[in-house]
DNA sequence: CTAGATTGCCTACTATGCGTAGGAAAGCAC
DNA sequence: GTGCTTTCCTACGCATAGTAGGCAATCTAG
């Protein structure tokens, strides 16, 4: 019988797809095994379970948005760079639904300390560090970012306002520039 | 053989203190049979099942948030009630993760319209009137309440700031802080 | 090109979960 | 008590996660 060529890369790929087209929840062992024509047993030899394959996923959507990000920041400042860096997120999350559902999984602390999340904290206070708002307010800030920006996508990929007016898009429009002028008027009334 | 006593309000409960102590995940048939020293089989006759089972905690955290909210912007108005209204939320969903966690589930169109959901919507944009937006801006600024809340409640809950400085709550302040601001600028450049 | 070692994928199994069908008995009406 | 309803049961069928151990496809030595 011939061999399937399944190898750890090929598995995650694999999962980050299936996770974009049905669902985080849709990626397990036996839905690869099906994608592969393979026995479930057999993914086994490659990684360690189901949860291994999910936190995989989220291993790879850090890594990617952070490639898009370093680009999307690079050479801008202030509101040009806050702005790009946050489309990076809210278009990542569209276009990779599943990949950004599971960049949220909960890792734990060794594996967080060696994926791409530290990276996501230097870009975000890199940016930040053009409204120069010294501590602690640029990590209120860098908190700020997550949680508006995390808020936004999870509400705009819910449905929430599918079809309703006034646009999405006009909505986040207006959070990234209520960012812009809190950081702003927070370096104002600091110097 | 004595019966248990199960009812479709008990398991309801139950199934929401599995999910504060436990997690969602956690909330399934089998689990609340154990609870209740039952056979899985016998909760087929109060609720169709694992989803429905999370659903019913969803519009029971729902319920209570709302109820709370009410009282919570009773008597308050402009930044108190904005602050006391997203307290409620930040508050409950420290108290009762695993039922906050149900209230973000995606429920049908029907039993979303059936949910307190529609007296949170009425909740917000009442609070918000103090701030004479109009529209489209009143509808922009539901939203941003929505993502901004959620979304540090959301990194707050997945222990992003444990034990870190500086402290949590003090950005929160800074969050409810910006709110206020935001909406107090809109109104006045609209006006 | 063959012989041996490797390893990829297999079968077979256990355990757990969801959900359905149909039965027995507990409790209620009278 | 008799009968009716409801509650909980046993017994299934099916899907999934994961483990143990085997056969054979492929790689490597010589």
């Amino acid at each position: 019988m011939p061999r399937a060529g399944l190898t750890a890369e090929r598995l995650t790929t694999a999962a980050a797809e299936l996770a974009d087209a049905e669902g985080l929840e849709a990626v397990s062992v036996a839905a690869l095994a099906r994608r592969f024509g393979v026995r479930p047993a057999s993914l086994y030899s490659h990684v360690a379970g189901t949860e291994a394959l999910r936190v995989r996923v989220a291993l790879l959507a850090l890594e990617e948005m952070a490639d898009l990000a370093v680009d999307a920041v690079a050479g801008r400042s202030g509101r040009d760079a806050l702005a790009a860096l946050a489309d990076v997120y809210r278009d990542y999350a569209r276009a990779h639904p599943g990949r950004y559902d599971a960049a949220q999984l909960r890792l734990d602390p060794d594996t967080a300390a060696g994926s791409a999340g530290p990276r996501h904290a230097a870009l975000n206070r890199a940016v930040l560090r053009g409204y120069r708002l010294g501590e602690p307010d640029e990590t209120h800030a860098v908190r700020i970012i997550g949680a508006a920006v995390h808020g936004f996508v999870r509400l705009e990929a819910s449905g929430g306002f599918d079809h309703s007016r006034p646009s999405p898009t006009s909505t986040w429009t207006r959070v990234v520039d209520a960012l812009d002028t809190l950081f702003t008027t927070w370096s104002r009334s600091t110097s």
